[in-house]
DNA sequence: TATTTCACG
DNA sequence: ACGTACGTGAAATAT
């Protein structure tokens, strides 16, 4: 028989510091789970043992028979994210019917010494280890495998001698009796190092003969006296280094059979964990001695699948999904599928109230056929994610395990549509109890349509203007390449960070100021600050420049402009943790601007023929936000009576009148506000106006004794996040904040910055969506040509009939500043024009 | 697939 | 002594 004998601490500690952090999305710590169980099976796949026990060490503090109570004592206590995982690990496990065992008095050494010998002659054992330590065990029976964190590297007797210079594996233990193990505590004799001990022991074989033969040894005077001072250490040491092979445990091989899993409670405790691949893996695999079983609902009837029909169209409650071309819908216990487009837009468009699990591919549909989806009563993705914004992956079947509802995975492919209304049922409690109903019905279910119908329409892009623009780039690249070349003295690959690096860092001998993992850093910034130590940089930076518009946003746009020449941008509502919306394929909302150059391309965004394009954008909304929520006077004052945010901020800084606030100060006292915004800290503000760091921080100070309401705002939140694991916006919306309670001081600094920043980038998240909403029925009742097309955070943008661009304007800027009522107003700024360029102010 | 860089609010 | 502002997405190179 063989068995595999598995060190759990050890392996534990090697999955812990070989998987950087890692947890679920309310903080619990599972990287050390993780990293184990794809150790373990890794191993099981390479050892196919007939029989696994895992050894552990007892919490308690090991006095051992043996050993004095300092045994071990220097060894560090575990941190306790890794001992918070000990209990779950061994949890795991015995779901899994693996034998554990844990032996009070003994070590997991002991433990696994004893198995060896257990299954030693005719069977075999194989030791699972990260510890070195356990390679005195090796025998003809017995293979240490030692996992490292690249490979496991598999230790035989001969293995042994290769890699001891001869030694037998038994003599690591007289060989430790002389050096010692200071991760062991285990002193040796003062003064005996690695290659003394070696040379010693090979000569005599172990510790006993040495001494036996001490007086008849050619040895230096010095080692000779460390010896005879140091030969009580050595025996004690001797006896500390040798693992045990008679702790007592099950001495009955049968019994080491993997048992039965609890497929239920394993199940079940893996989705608390959010360890969904190991779930998969644990399932796909299969196991011969426990068939996973599909997880079927209790006093669950199956459902009947039958043809949608015009006759049997349900007309009360249902759940329905749709992927773009079948539609299958739920109503009691019945599932009616279609393919029919009649059939589809009939129901779709019907005013029953109908609940799914993401509304986008509908709602697009019924826009793509000139219709609306309606009755949308609720999207249980959409409340997944108001629940948990942390979370990824939001499928019906992660939301049925997170919130404890049945998945029927007896319905086949229609398991998801079977399974929503018990979703729907947990999903409404949750949001109910989180306080977030109104946030979920006046704002993100609404928005879900707005969002579809944005991507409908999409943006009109001129691809011609932008492959010219594109030209003209790429010939001025070709151009500053051959004079880089030049003037560096090689030819090398300019975009590659790692050949920029050896050029400009070791070629030409420039002072690398920072390090990346895998070399010199080679941005921006970085470049900035050597821009005048060689004509190369400069030429480099616009390099880098130009490639980033042709790639990125020549390139990348023009493989996105669809059939009738606009670009379809998915607007995603379930992905920033923030709140916030995102966009992808194309991304709209970094499109360039900050820059002349890049600006440009703006013009190629334009409105269709006899239309407008009208843009909004909130003036400072997230100060604003800040200082409504904060309730500062001084703050509200200033938005109140209109001033320059940023001028007057520097004035109150500053000590000065506003009129003698010149323009440094004031761009000062802006970076300050950013600073405030994002969770402030003086040396990167000290970075980004180019003072010291003593200098940022009295900046620092001064604002906050200003602005004192602020002040106690941020201590207020970061107190509220810890004691809750959560902020929120005045809308309710939540963001929950696992990295308060990591003991890594840097991420708990990033913590505290990020619970200071939601309340406010989710806020005005909040704001906008809001504003959309409002928006979008607004037009659909009052300007039903014009559209909303894009939003970016803070702006919104609507193609309008040109003779309308007046009143859309007059419109868009009252819906937006009216959307919510605050202490100070939510002013907006409106233009418009023919391009995007000629519309942004 | 991960890393680095850089575009936006 | 550390690493250094919040939130995104895309592309090219490196592995």
């Amino acid at each position: 028989m063989k068995l595999l004998a598995i060190d759990g601490n050890s392996i534990m500690n090697r999955a812990f510091y070989g998987i950087k952090a890692l947890s679920t999305s309310k903080g619990e710590y599972t990287n050390a789970l993780t990293g184990f169980m794809n150790i373990y099976l890794k191993e099981l796949e390479a050892v196919k043992p007939d029989c696994v026990a895992v050894a552990f060490d007892l919490k308690a503090p090991t006095f051992r028979h043996k050993a004095d109570p300092t045994y071990k004592a220097n060894r560090k206590g575990m941190p306790h994210e890794l001992a918070l995982q000990m209990p779950l690990i061994k949890e795991i496990l015995g779901y899994l019917g693996v034998r554990i065992i844990e032996c009070e008095g003994w070590e997991a050494d002991d433990v696994l010494g004893t198995l060896s010998k257990l299954f030693s002659g005719s069977d075999e054992c194989v030791i699972l280890t990260g510890d070195r330590d356990n390679l005195q065990l090796v025998t003809d029976s017995c293979t240490v495998r030692l996992a490292t964190n690249r490979e496991t590297v598999v230790y035989t007797p001969d293995k042994f001698s290769e890699m001891y210079d001869g030694l037998k594996p038994l003599q690591l233990i007289e060989l430790k009796a002389l050096m010692g193990d200071s991760s062991d505590n285990i002193p040796g004799v003062k003064g005996i190092g690695e290659k003394t001990a070696m040379q010693l022991i090979k000569e005599c074989g172990s510790v006993d003969e040495l001494y036996n033969r001490l007086d008849s040894l050619t040895l230096t005077p010095s080692v000779r006296k460390k010896l005879e001072a140091g030969h009580d250490d050595a025996l004690n040491s001797h006896f500390l280094a040798t693992i045990v092979t008679d702790a007592p445990i099950e001495s009955d091989k049968d019994k080491y059979h993997t048992g039965e899993r609890n497929e239920s409670a394993l199940k079940e405790l893996l989705a608390r964990l959010e360890m969904n691949k190991l779930m998969q893996r644990l399932e796909l695999t299969g196991n011969v001695e426990a068939e996973p079983q599909p997880v079927v609902a209790e006093n669950k009837e199956p459902f009947d699948i039958l043809p949608l029909t015009a006759e049997n169209m349900p007309s009360a409650v249902t759940e329905f999904s749709f992927d773009g071309s079948k539609l299958a819908v739920v109503c009691e216990n019945k599932v009616y599928i279609t393919e029919d487009e009649k059939l589809i837009l009939g129901y779709l468009s019907s005013d029953t109230e109908k609940r799914c699990f993401e509304g986008r591919t509908a709602h697009l549909y019924a826009f793509g056929h000139g219709t609306h989806l309606n009755g949308l009563s609720f999207c249980c993705d959409l409340a997944g994610y108001l629940l948990n914004s942390q979370a990824s992956g939001y499928t019906v079947e992660n939301l049925c395990l997170t919130y404890h509802t049945a998945y029927r995975s007896d319905m086949g492919e229609h398991a998801d549509v079977c399974s929503l209304r018990d979703l729907i049922a947990a999903l409404s409690r949750e949001l109910e109890l989180a306080e977030m109903k109104d946030l979920y019905n006046d704002i993100e279910l609404p928005l879900c349509e707005v969002l579809a119908s944005m991507e409908h329409y999409g943006v009109r892009a001129d691809s011609d203007g932008i492959r010219a623009f594109g030209e003209k780039l790429a010939v001025k690249m070709e151009e500053l390449k051959a004079d880089i070349f030049e003037i560096a003295g090689s030819e090398f690959n300019i975009l590659s960070p790692k050949q920029l690096g050896k050029v400009l860092f070791e070629d030409l001998g420039l002072p690398a100021k920072k390090k990346t993992k895998s070399g010199y850093s080679t941005n921006a910034e970085v470049l900035e600050s050597l821009a005048d130590k060689h004509p190369v940089i400069p030429m480099i930076l616009e390099y880098r420049t130009l490639a980033k518009l042709n790639g990125t946003y020549v390139d990348g746009l023009l493989k996105q402009v669809h059939a009738d020449g606009r670009v379809h941008s998915y607007f995603k509502q379930t992905e920033t943790r923030t709140g916030r919306i995102s966009s992808s394929e194309p991304n709209m909302q970094n499109i360039p601007v900050r820059k002349e150059l890049g600006r440009e391309m703006r013009k190629f965004f334009t409105a269709e023929e006899g239309f407008l394009l009208v843009d909004a954008d909130y003036s400072q909304i997230e100060l604003r936000v800040l200082a409504s929520v904060c309730g500062d006077e001084n703050m509200r004052e200033a938005f109140l009576s209109g001033k320059d945010i940023h001028t007057s901020t520097a004035a109150q800084v500053f000590g000065l009148p506003e009129d003698f606030v010149d323009s440094s100060m004031r761009s000062a006292a802006k970076a300050v506000n950013f600073g405030i915004i994002y969770g402030i800290g003086a040396f990167s503000l000290s970075k980004d106006i180019g003072v010291s760091v003593a200098e940022a921080k009295r900046y620092i100070q001064n604002y906050l004794d200003n602005f004192s309401k602020v002040s106690e705002f941020m201590d207020t939140t970061v107190e509220n996040a810890k004691r809750d694991g959560y902020v929120t916006t005045i809308f309710g919306r939540r963001r929950y904040i696992p990295e308060l309670s990591a003991s890594n001081k840097i991420m708990q600094a990033f913590g505290k910055r990020a619970a200071m920043n939601a309340p406010i980038q989710g806020a005005a998240a909040d704001i906008i969506k809001l504003a959309m909403v409002k928006v979008y029925r607004k037009l659909r009742q009052e300007l039903p040509e014009a559209r909303l097309i894009l939003q970016v955070h803070d702006e919104l943008i609507l193609e309008v009939p040109k003779e309308q661009a007046k009143a859309a304007e007059k419109l868009l800027k009252e819906e937006m500043e009216s959307a919510v009522d605050m202490a100070v107003p939510m002013t907006v700024d409106v233009h418009s024009g023919k391009s995007w360029y000629d519309a942004k102010g």
